[in-house]
DNA sequence: CAAGATTGAGGCTTCAATCTTC
DNA sequence: GAAGATTGAAGCCTCAATCTTG
């Protein structure tokens, strides 16, 4: 029978990554919709079709790079494209499968979401480390997330 | 007119921080539900319990210190009371307040899951660090909390 | 009026079932 | 049969309104 323990340090490295990023998240979500902006999870799945030359993406895809909300991702786009933000499009290789493509009215929201992101996650999270921190956080947890796979 | 950059390094900080704390977390959550076990938040709320001498605490103090899903605890409280982990008790000092009490049963179940939750949080996350970059890990993510308040 | 807790409504997520196409 | 996507049902979260007590 094992003990199970752990020593303070990884619970404070465990607790404190957790409660770290979400409190960095809510003071994003609140600066957001203290503007009248959309979720984060919609900046999300924006960038991730501007990142393509075409501005569009596989729903399958979209799911697998969000940072947040792997959810179902059929229904959060239907929420975007009421909203004019995205609209779909056939695939011609393979009929199963449907692109996202963001327009205009997209491009120009996440002009408007993008200040805001940024200038709350600096202030609520990247400010409060130096270069050298960054450069090793950054390392660290890719070596974490490449791990998990 | 700002550019409103992040460095490289500063984006991997970011989304890295972000994928690892999920990836752990999505991890857990199916470990648990693979032995037939409820989800972490209810651990989260019983080891706040399980913390004081008298195993409860009030209500609106389990909102402050839990980890996840700071979202509707009196809803959250109806889950566990009606699965017998925890009964109501009423404040005999602020008859506004409620305490939430851990029983036998709520303690049985914390004793199911930690093996559960140790491990995987080990194998996907902990056992990826080493002693010092757990220990600076923990102290700049403590850092990070403590200015957002 | 403020704080602690509960409630109803609406939105989002999750899960399983389904449909089409590979 | 497997993969991409959609759908319905059920559960959970969020928000505002409410009730009670300080």
């Amino acid at each position: 029978m094992t003990a199970k323990k752990l020593t303070d340090a990884e619970i404070g490295a465990w607790a404190g990554t957790i409660r770290a990023v979400r409190a960095a998240l809510e003071n994003v979500e609140a600066a957001l919709k203290a503007r009248g902006l959309p979720p984060l999870a919609w900046y999300d799945v924006l960038i991730e079709l501007r990142r393509e030359p075409a501005g569009r993406r596989r729903l399958s895809d979209i799911g697998e790079r969000v940072l947040l909300s792997r959810s179902n991702v059929t229904r959060l786009i239907d929420r975007l494209e009421t909203q004019g933000l995205v609209t779909r499009e056939a695939c011609a290789d393979d009929a199963r499968g449907a692109f996202a493509v963001i327009t205009p009215k997209g491009r120009s929201l996440m002009r408007r979401m993008w200040p805001v992101y940024h200038d709350t996650l600096r202030a609520c999270f990247l400010d409060h480390l130096d270069e050298r921190e960054t450069a090793r956080l950054a390392e660290l947890m890719r070596r974490i997330v490449a791990a998990n796979r």
